[in-house]
RNA sequence: GGGAUCUUAGCUCAGCUGGGAGAGCAUCUGCCUUACAAGCAGAGGGUCAUAUGUUCGAGCCCUAUAGGUCCCACCA
């Protein structure tokens, strides 16, 4: 007995009882299984700082979405989940906390810190995975992972050393980007570069004559954008070829405020068109300088501190903050005669991602990874379609990155996070670097050692992710089964923070990629196109939404009308589309449910399944349709076409089964004159509707399984049921064929009665006359519908109009003529009006296909199936076109 | 400077390998038809940015132009 059915549906207490469920019944573990086929994918794992926005609301629906999708094909699905410790991002959020607490950082000390790290995980690293399975998301939880859990720091420390052995891991004092406010260097994934209105400062040095002393007259003037970064240069360059300078090769000139000589270089670096053609050379505060510096063995004088005041190299400007000085340096370089101009100028200055400060390029000693060996076999894995990457367009950037790859500043001045497994000897300071603390220095033989204080970039934990969590280092079981994984599921803005490091990683660690597919989405963005961002509070919360209605409809609306890898905007008249969807599908079923329950009351009939002849056109129909439906459906999602997938669900469900399907078998549901045919229609109905809602299960997990449950007497679950697949012997052409002409003939009468503003309530007779006995077949079979749909009380079908009203409107359809005699309609002149006017539409129709029949090279190159529709559709509209003809003359 | 991408109905967007332009929302007209008014039946609305080419045939492919968005580089 099928349970009862609320009249709306209202997802509140349903989504939340069937999670429970699917979880007691551990629907979303996975173990390896010899006798299945695994897919895996692994889990973007989410900041344990964070709170589900759109962006995760997204990505994790495409995920569920392809994770049921393979479970119901019989896969063995298993879906890694985890979070992120997250190290910048969590630590500046301590930070702040620690601060309203009136607690500095440093006073707290780095243990107690990390204490304070640790519970702030407890507390808030489980928010975001209860939030997860709000949204349905059916992840192995029983495997969750933790990006500092015991099991990957291992692999981290392992990475870390085996990398270093090989040499890819080197430390060395190089320009880094720092960040003076969270007080680290960062790598230059991490610098985002903002258009800014500065000033160019145009200013002169003066040269050293030939006493060597500063010459009053003779200056070199170049521009500027820092004046400040002054302090610390330490020559002065040119180009070599520069006519206009040739005469200063080999001399010097006086640094100003810092009464410092410095020589000019030549270097091809300068950009002999660009101002003055003069640069001035900063090796420690530009990374441009920096090797033009190394060229020329030039010093590096580093001016700042590492919370960007000027240092004691900065002279009488030691503790000014580095705005404050460029003012003061302008002010005295004015004062001195020195500045020659002030320009504006809009540039891009680089800015840290995190906190959008200002970044410092300052020289500092750092841990880095070689790429150039690494990347090679990532770059090779795209190219020759090992790694997919959808869509494919993600290539080009993906090049773009490995090919002007830069060697990755991993370590962090920071506590949260990866300690770096380097050790210094005490007395001699000696680097070691291993897996655990040594016991006696190898160089000097002593025994006491100081680990190096940083921490490593998160991403150099997340870019193991794919067999971290599978058990690496240790070689489980597990990672021989599901590694590699199959699909990655991201946006494109981690393409290079991410992807890229997972898949060398993989490369190098596993000797194998990590995932054979990468599919890409955009960003979810507000109903202006604008990005969904805090500082302007136009976020939308995926919560309330699910709150409001309900997570199936979130789901949906995510997944629709977008192309892969396209932004998308939300708004909420999307998602009430997608709200009335599901309370589609709620009527629907609750219709054949009150029907199958009626059926048994009333005939006592228990639905069957029928004999082969005991189906009529109808439903043979909407069988073939939703055979069609299943193979073009899966087709989309095993090509990841997601969206188009569900749309197609989408109409099949809306438009042909409720709108079309269910009214049209409505009459032999009401009459109790045929059992067989009764139940024929209510097995059809049944048997789409469950098919139709595993098609939607994965886009729709709640109310699927609440319907599905519904309909099964047993308890059973949708999540594990069998995806449908296609069927060559339900494919029924001929009735396809039927039912499309009947449904053309109800939408002619339709159209026809509100176009002469006939009311509903005004039933009328039908005349379909034709003079093919096949059509007329069709429409004696067809005779119902006319009544159920297209108002009419008495339906004749004739091979000929004698007896009908001369002045009956008509409905030309390919093969027959539909006449409805009115009574007192008369309005000829109105009726020819609209027959002259089909007769129109039908002349250009066969134009255009004359036109492609008469050109000899379509005739000739054209393949021959088009041609064949083409000559179809001529035999078609010339036979319509005769039908008005025959019309006016009748009418005129 | 390099690259990607977009320009399709009033709005937001689909349109997969070239073969007669679609959806949702909005607008207009009828309907409380016993699953659903979160609904049903209908209607209007588009030289698919512009210009060229390739092709029997172009929204789709080539080239150019205009405008928008984004990514990368960072000329001091």
């Amino acid at each position: 007995m099928a349970k009862e059915l609320a009249k709306t549906y209202d997802p509140k207490g349903i989504e939340d009882r069937l999670y429970e469920k699917w979880l007691e019944k551990k629907y979303f573990h996975a173990e390896v299984d010899h006798s299945k086929t695994p897919f895996t994918i692994v889990i973007p794992p989410p900041n344990i700082t964070g709170q589900l926005h759109m962006g995760h609301a997204l990505d994790n629906t495409m995920q569920d979405i392809l994770i049921r999708f393979k479970r119901m094909q019989g896969y063995n699905a298993l879906w890694q989940p985890g979070t992120d410790h997250a190290s910048i991002a969590t630590e500046v959020k301590i930070i702040e906390k620690l601060k309203e607490e009136g607690i500095d950082k440093n006073d707290l000390g780095r243990e107690k810190f990390l204490e304070r790290a640790w519970d702030w995980k407890k507390e808030y690293g489980g928010r975001i995975i209860s939030q997860l399975k709000k949204m349905g998301s059916s992840c192995d939880w029983d495997r969750e992972r933790f990006t500092m859990d015991e099991g990957c720091n291992e692999a981290v420390t392992e990475v870390f050393v085996k990398m270093h052995e090989k040499g890819y891991i080197y430390k060395g004092a190089r320009i880094i980007n720092w960040c003076p406010v969270c007080n680290t260097s960062i790598s230059d994934a991490e610098v985002v570069y903002e258009e800014q209105a500065g000033h160019f400062w145009h200013i002169k040095y003066p040269l050293i004559d030939e006493n060597g002393e500063p010459s009053k007259t003779e200056f070199l003037t170049f521009a500027t954008t820092r004046p400040e970064t002054m302090l610390g240069d330490t020559a002065v360059a040119i180009h070599p070829d520069d006519e206009r300078y040739t005469h200063l090769k080999g001399r010097k000139v006086m640094l100003p405020l810092m009464n410092r000589i410095i020589p000019i270089v030549e270097d091809t670096y300068v950009d002999r068109e660009f101002g003055t053609g003069v640069v001035k050379i900063t090796p420690a505060h530009d990374p441009n300088d920096f090797e033009v510096g190394k060229r020329h063995n030039l010093p590096v004088i580093n001016i700042m501190n590492d919370d960007a005041t000027i240092n004691k190299n900065g002279g009488k400007f030691e503790g000014m903050e580095r705005y404050a000085a460029r003012e003061a340096i302008v002010k005295e370089l004015t004062e001195l005669g020195l500045l020659v101009k002030i320009e504006d100028h809009s540039h891009n200055v680089g800015t840290h991602d995190r906190c959008g400060t200002t970044i410092e390029p300052l020289v500092k000693e750092q841990w880095f990874v070689r790429m150039d060996e690494l990347i090679k076999p990532a770059v090779k894995a795209v190219k020759t379609g090992d790694i997919k990457l959808i869509p494919e367009r993600m290539e080009k950037t993906y090049y773009n990155w490995t090919d002007n790859i830069r060697d990755w500043c991993i370590s962090r001045q920071l506590w949260w996070g990866h300690r770096i497994p380097a050790y210094y000897c005490d007395n001699c300071g000696e680097t070691v670097v291993s897996k655990e603390a040594p016991k006696v220095c190898p160089k000097c033989g002593k025994e006491h050692f100081t680990q190096d204080p940083d921490t490593l970039d998160t991403w150099f934990s997340s870019a193991l992710w794919p067999f971290e969590t599978l058990g690496w280092p240790k070689q489980t079981e597990d990672l021989k089964y599901f590694y590699p994984t199959d699909v990655l599921v991201t946006g494109y803005d981690i393409i290079f923070f991410w992807v890229i490091r997972m898949i060398f990683s993989g490369f190098e660690q596993m000797g194998e990629k990590p995932f054979k597919t990468v599919l890409f989405h955009g960003l979810v963005r507000d109903a202006q196109g604008r990005k969904m961002s805090k500082s302007l509070g136009n976020g939308i919360d995926p919560l309330e939404i699910i709150d409001k209605y309900g997570a199936d409809a979130l789901r949906l609306t995510l997944i629709t009308g977008n192309a892969p890898g396209n932004d998308m905007r939300f708004y909420y008249e999307r998602v009430e589309n997608s709200r009335n969807f599901a309370n589609k599908v709620w009527n629907a079923s609750r219709f054949i449910l009150m029907n199958i329950d009626q059926a048994k009351e009333k005939s006592d009939l228990t639905v069957h399944t029928p004999e082969a002849s005991d189906f009529e056109p109808v439903d043979k129909w909407i069988l073939s349709k939703l055979n069609t439906l299943i193979r073009d459906v899966t087709d989309n999602m095993e090509s990841f076409e997601l969206g188009i997938a569900v749309q197609k669900v989408y109409d099949f469900i809306w438009d042909e089964f409720c709108d079309w399907y269910i009214e049209m078998v409505k009459p032999r549901l009401y009459s109790t004159d045929d059992l067989k045919s009764q139940n024929a229609a209510l097995y059809t109905l049944k048997t789409v509707l469950i098919d139709a809602l595993k098609l939607l299960h994965p886009y729709m997990p709640f109310i699927t399984e609440e319907i599905f449950c519904s309909l099964q007497d047993e308890e059973e679950s949708i999540m594990v049921s069998k995806w449908p697949e296609y069927d060559e012997g339900r494919s029924y052409q001929k009735e396809e064929r039927d039912i499309e002409t009947i449904k053309e003939a109800v939408r002619g009468i339709r159209n026809i009665r509100t176009e002469m503003n006939v009311p509903p309530s005004r039933k009328a007779s039908v005349f379909v006359v034709s003079s093919d006995v096949k059509i007329r077949n069709t429409f004696e079979e067809g005779k119902l519908f006319f009544k159920s749909l297209a108002y009419a009380n008495e339906v004749t079908i004739k091979e000929d109009r004698e007896g009908i009203a001369e002045d009956a409107v008509s409905v030309v359809i390919p093969g027959a003529n539909i006449y409805i005699p009115f009574a007192e309609l008369v309005d000829i002149a109105k009726e020819l009006e609209r027959l002259n006017k089909e007769k129109e539409r039908l002349h250009g129709e066969l134009e255009r296909v004359n036109g492609m029949l008469n050109n000899e090279k379509f005739m000739s190159k054209a393949p021959e199936s088009k041609v064949k529709e083409e000559k179809e559709k001529l035999d078609k509209y010339t036979q319509m076109l005769e039908q008005v003809n025959e019309r006016i003359k009748a009418l005129s």
